[in-house]
DNA sequence: CTGTTAGCGCTTTCAA
DNA sequence: TTGAAAGCGCTAACAG
């Protein structure tokens, strides 16, 4: 890497001047200037973000923690993210939990060494299921500003971005019943999450504002170790549903599969809507209708917050720091050929 | 931040005491040693990554380039990256350049400028299509350690992790004939990348060691616009296969989903085989047949081999820098029900 | 055993 | 209009 020392050296002049001349400074004759940025452009100078960022004390990168990176709704808020981060200057050093609040920890450890401006994350499942957020709570008093999405928790205090899992459901399940479905099934396997009681909540209150009473044995909770192909099989045997929404991606395309083995119409005798995209709406004939989660928007509007933030901690805005906004980015609900799109 | 110097004023010490303290120099007493790092840990204080990178002039960063963060084969690569940065003490920097050249010179370039110790590329669609390689020419003169995988080429020298793709579907092909397959069709969608050459070439190769002739038509070209599920449905009605095998993951799910409402018994009438993972897999019924690139390893291998080459850069082994190496991965082939496993 | 100094690459006063 | 010097946080050679 060619630095300002050696174009300084190469031109005779200090580097004081060679700096000032590639900033465009008034105090440098135009005639340097033109010199300068010659031989820089020659050489293909750019100037060191390392130096850069020990001066400003300002990297100019956001440090990403999601739970799983194979998770395709996680992949997408990704892919969110760098499309704003990109917008903003921004870079993005990401790290996968894979689930693990130790890799947590050491996420947010190494973050914390200097190396990102403010972090965006989604906490892991086993950070949930033990309630455990000191190492959330130690980072956010560090002062580098932190955002959280989808999994977040109202113990830690910062701008949160989420969908409204409890609407969505409801509305669902309230659109299916529109269209004369009354024998409404719900699908989980993420019964633990945050997310996954919220949706089952919505589905619990629509069913009962809707029929009056709520049948347990209308939702199926699947767990880890179980073959979804052969509880999902029984479950449309034993219920005999009209209608299913599945509270994520994968089950809802085995339940048309399932369905169609089992000789049954979709969507006249099964109607089936599952949170997904409508990249994996293509993984079924006929395709999945999708609550889509718009994992982009939510990437996005992340960094925004983010970089907001970051600029009233640089620039010193007005903004009240102890005020904390939560977002709550709308679902689409995208029919496919297994919902009647009446 | 808490620096060496707020902890040195505290401690009535200099600067370099704490720092060799911290560093278990021998230079330094035991008690002062406790003293410090008793100190440091009360403070939390951790050293700046940012300054150390500008001292040593590394960064312990890899940056990683890849053409589409929500392909799914992408993102294992990806995670196979992270998990083998992990433990050499590397963290990464990404990039999707969403198959524009565009970008992955934009993400060259950023990367030229200190932040990163090596890079891992996928070259863009882009790129292959326009044949353009002067800016990885240009890159890998700056002496930054490169490793390509997957979409590589032979215009640049570095070293490189791939399949092979055509000895994989050659086999694939072998294996179905062997099976009792006589009419066996190809889908692909990527027919512009050298790996869909590459596999296609497999196929007519195979096809014509087998029959002594190859049929055009049983080779199925899907372009970004085409309706897959209406190509493939007319692809299996006319030409009357016995077994596909797909280019692509998601051809291979819908063909599976086609061929059924088509009535077809899987795999008794249709074997259906396609690049994927188990979990892909999943999303048919019955289970699609996946050739398992294993991005896993393709990532982790990336990761030793750049990793390899920093270290005989920064520690001068003896290692030929002039030779590189094009390392294959083995692909496996994970028989789901959709073909006959005899 | 501890401290002073210089330097990584850059910007920014302050002097000349 | 240009240059010298200090400093961001850290390490390491050299003095004391």
């Amino acid at each position: 890497m060619i630095t300002l020392k050696e174009l300084a050296k190469e031109l005779n002049v200090s580097v004081s001047t060679v700096s000032k001349a590639l900033n465009d400074s008034p105090e440098i004759s135009q005639q340097t200037i033109e010199k300068v940025k010659k031989l820089a452009s020659e050489r293909n100078y750019s100037p060191n973000k390392i130096a850069l960022s020990l001066k400003n004390n300002r990297t100019l990168t956001i440090g990403v923690v999601i739970p799983d990176i194979l998770n395709r709704f996680y992949s997408t808020v990704l892919n969110g993210i760098q499309e704003s981060a990109d917008r903003h200057g921004y870079d993005i050093i990401t790290f996968s939990t894979k689930e693990s609040l130790v890799k947590e920890m050491d996420s947010l450890q190494i973050f914390s060494r200097g190396t990102v401006d403010g972090i965006i994350i989604a906490i892991s499942e086993e950070t949930i299921n033990k309630n455990y957020f000191n190492h959330l709570k130690e980072f956010s008093l560090k002062n580098i500003p932190l955002v959280m999405f989808d999994r977040v928790t109202d113990k830690i205090n910062c701008d949160k971005v989420i969908i409204d899992d409890f609407q969505t459901i409801y509305n669902e399940v309230e659109n299916l019943y529109k269209q004369g479905r009354r024998k409404i099934g719900f699908i989980s396997t993420i019964h633990d999450l945050n997310v996954g009681k919220f949706r089952a909540n919505g589905f619990r209150k629509a069913s009962f504002d809707l029929y009056g009473f709520f049948d347990k044995n209308l939702i199926l909770k699947i767990s880890k170790s179980d073959d979804k192909h052969v509880k999902i099989k029984n479950f449309i045997k034993k219920t005999g549903v009209d209608s299913v929404i599945s509270a994520d991606i994968i089950c809802g395309v085995i339940t048309i599969n399932i369905a169609r083995s089992l000789g049954l119409n979709i969507p006249r005798q099964l109607a089936v809507v599952g949170f997904g995209d409508k990249t994996i709406s293509d993984y079924s004939t006929p395709r999945l209708s999708v609550i889509e989660q718009n994992g982009n928007q939510i990437g996005s509007r992340s960094v925004d917050l983010l970089v907001d933030r970051m600029n009233s901690k640089w620039f010193g805005l007005n903004k009240n720091l102890n005020v904390f906004s939560t977002e709550i980015i709308p679902t689409n609900s995208i029919p496919g050929e297994s919902k009647d799109n009446t």
